[in-house]
RNA sequence: GCGCACGUAGCUCAGUUGGAUAGAGCACGAGCCUUCUAAGCUUGGGGUCGGGGGUUCGAAUCCUCCCGUGCGCGCCA
């Protein structure tokens, strides 16, 4: 509708010299002010005026004159230079056949370059359960590689595992320890209680005093954490294409022959007996002991990316931002294009209870289990809190509330208007006998949701396409929102029943239906 | 101190490339079930969009300064 109206401007404007080079400022947007009573419209009148040094209105109303033979559209201007469209009702309501016919009502979203990408998240360290900190990152990382899936790209969902270094060693230390030394403590080392659990398999299979440096018991011990971690992921149907090892770099010489291209690139300098990488600013590759650092590694993991796929998504907690910048100086000395990089970073959701912050620390053992927040309250919840929210936004989530709240939670009036048509839809034989008018349907309520259907594209392309999960939930809620109010004031199981009105419910209820499935929030047929 | 974000109703958050009179949920006040599920609807109060300055026909949105909050500034990962 936007685009087909879009186009028609740019018709009218076409012949005049003076503006032909200016097309491209064309721009229709839906009106969403109350008060004025208009479907669209558009500001370019007043675009053009600047630049042509003429007064907006004359511009707009010489557009409106060459508008006006359209079929089925009245255009008006407007002060200070608006061209407002107002369509014919018969042409809206036709947005319920077209949904209703459509196989797919995502093909819009479809890509016509298909490409490889990647898309790693989470990536928690192999250190412990996952905890409520990790929940954002999850869903949204998620969500995120379903958006790109939709468009029609070949996504690899990857999970990179950090088993090599410092924190393996503390891990494995202080199971050493939990099983030696019953009152040990140290702020350097993990002491929540998965640590109990762990040691005493441990101390089973392989006795008190066991070798720390065996690859048997560190091969051991990363199971049994990396169990912990499918276990929220399990609950929320969040599946790993490939769970990449850090190890696996060693393994393979990848590490070192990165390591040897830095250094013939001449962007390799010797300090203190480090070697260092001139990227954003010297860093550490080898530190003076001959370890590499953390930077190595991971340049070393992201050119396995970059090699092997056309995009690569890293998605970050925000604390990560401050490392950008390394990384991309890192890969672009090594030759590749880090605009196919791109990383996504998403704000610290911080957690309450009782009014009082809770710290999220995997050493301390002070978290409560992303599991446990799962189990509470539920996946559904969960997935809408988290995906109605900007990922720019930092954000509060009260426990309290979020459980009192389960009953009386937002997802669940989607999910009510969902059920409630299903429940009318079930007591219809069908719409088959029924063709539908579509100059019937003038209510107030039916205009607005007709409104809201026609949206649908739009808002599909700025979430789906551009990764906003939250414009889609959103959607969900202000759909729903003006269905419960036409239920409320309409009745449809009437004696002689109003297809039309069925027509219209239908449909609202497959773009529900397909919104939730987006949103890996489930569509009930009943509540 | 430097860097990256954020600041919108009492609380939690939307606000689509700058558009016309600022939005929702929760909380609070008042109504609505003899009727397709009241997990619902209707209605009221509640705002200097952190503050100043600037750009523009037009700013919550862009620029700048200030204030506040979060995060980052390791030979940690």
């Amino acid at each position: 509708m936007k685009d087909s109206l879009k186009k028609l401007i740019i018709e009218s404007l076409k012949d005049d010299l003076e503006v032909s080079e200016l097309l491209d400022l064309v721009e229709v947007q839906q009106s969403t002010t109350k008060h004025i009573k208009a479907d669209y419209f558009s500001n370019i009148a007043m675009k053009l005026a600047k630049k042509l040094n003429k007064d907006p209105i004359d511009i707009a109303d010489k557009i409106v004159a060459k508008l006006q033979s359209s079929e089925g559209l009245i255009c008006e201007v407007a002060q200070p230079g608006y061209i407002n469209f107002l369509i014919e009702e018969s042409q809206k309501n036709h947005i319920i056949i077209d949904i209703l016919d459509s196989e797919d009502l995502l093909t819009i979203c479809k890509t016509k370059k298909p490409k490889k990408i990647n898309v790693e998240f989470i990536s928690a360290n192999p250190t412990g359960p996952l905890h409520v900190g990790h929940g954002r990152g999850a869903i949204y990382g998620n969500i995120i590689a379903k958006f790109l899936q939709i468009q029609g790209h070949n996504v690899v969902k990857e999970y990179y595992v950090n088993d090599f270094g410092n924190q393996i060693k503390k891990l494995l230390e202080s199971i050493f320890l939990c099983i030696n030394d019953n009152q040990y403590k140290s702020d350097d080392l993990y002491q929540g209680d998965y640590i109990k659990t762990i040691a005493t398999d441990v101390e089973k299979k392989f006795g008190k005093n066991f070798n720390k440096d065996t690859k048997k018991i560190k091969k051991y011990v990363l199971e049994k954490i990396m169990r912990l971690i499918q276990i929220p992921l399990k609950g929320l149907n969040i599946v790993f294409d490939n769970w990449f090892y850090e190890t696996s770099l060693f393994e393979n010489n990848l590490v070192i022959n990165i390591i040897n291209k830095l250094n013939e690139s001449n962007q390799t300098v010797e300090s203190e007996g480090a070697i260092m990488l001139k990227a954003d600013e010297p860093r550490v590759l080898i530190k003076s002991n001959g370890e590499y650092t953390y930077f190595a590694t991971d340049l070393a993991y992201h050119v396995q990316k970059m090699k092997n796929f056309d995009t690569v998504i890293n998605i970050w907690g925000a604390d990560h931002h401050g490392y950008t910048p390394r990384i991309k100086a890192g890969l672009k000395i090594l030759g590749y294009d880090v605009k196919n990089l791109d990383i996504h970073l998403i704000q610290f959701a911080n957690l309450y209870r009782r009014g009082k912050k809770i710290s999220m620390s995997t050493r301390k053992g002070d978290f409560v289990e992303l599991e446990t927040l799962r189990k509470e309250i539920g996946n559904d919840a969960m997935n809408f809190f988290y995906l109605t929210k900007n990922k720019d936004q930092h954000l509060d989530f009260d426990l309290d509330v979020a459980v009192k709240e389960n009953k009386n939670n937002p997802v669940y009036y989607i999910q009510y208007a969902h059920a409630r048509i299903e429940k009318i839809l079930n007591k219809i034989d069908g719409l088959n006998n029924y063709k539908f008018n579509p100059n019937a349907l003038n209510h107030q309520n039916e205009k607005d949701i007709i409104s809201q259907l026609n949206n649908f594209n739009e808002i599909c392309k700025n979430s789906i396409i551009k990764l906003q999960p939250h414009i889609m939930a959103n959607y969900l809620h202000k759909l729903a929102q003006d269905f419960h109010s036409y239920y409320a004031n309409v009745k449809f199981l009437t004696e002689k029943i109003d297809y039309n009105k069925i027509y219209l419910v239908k449909a609202v209820q497959k773009v529900l239906k397909c919104g939730l499935d987006l949103l890996n929030i489930k569509a009930p047929k009943e509540m």
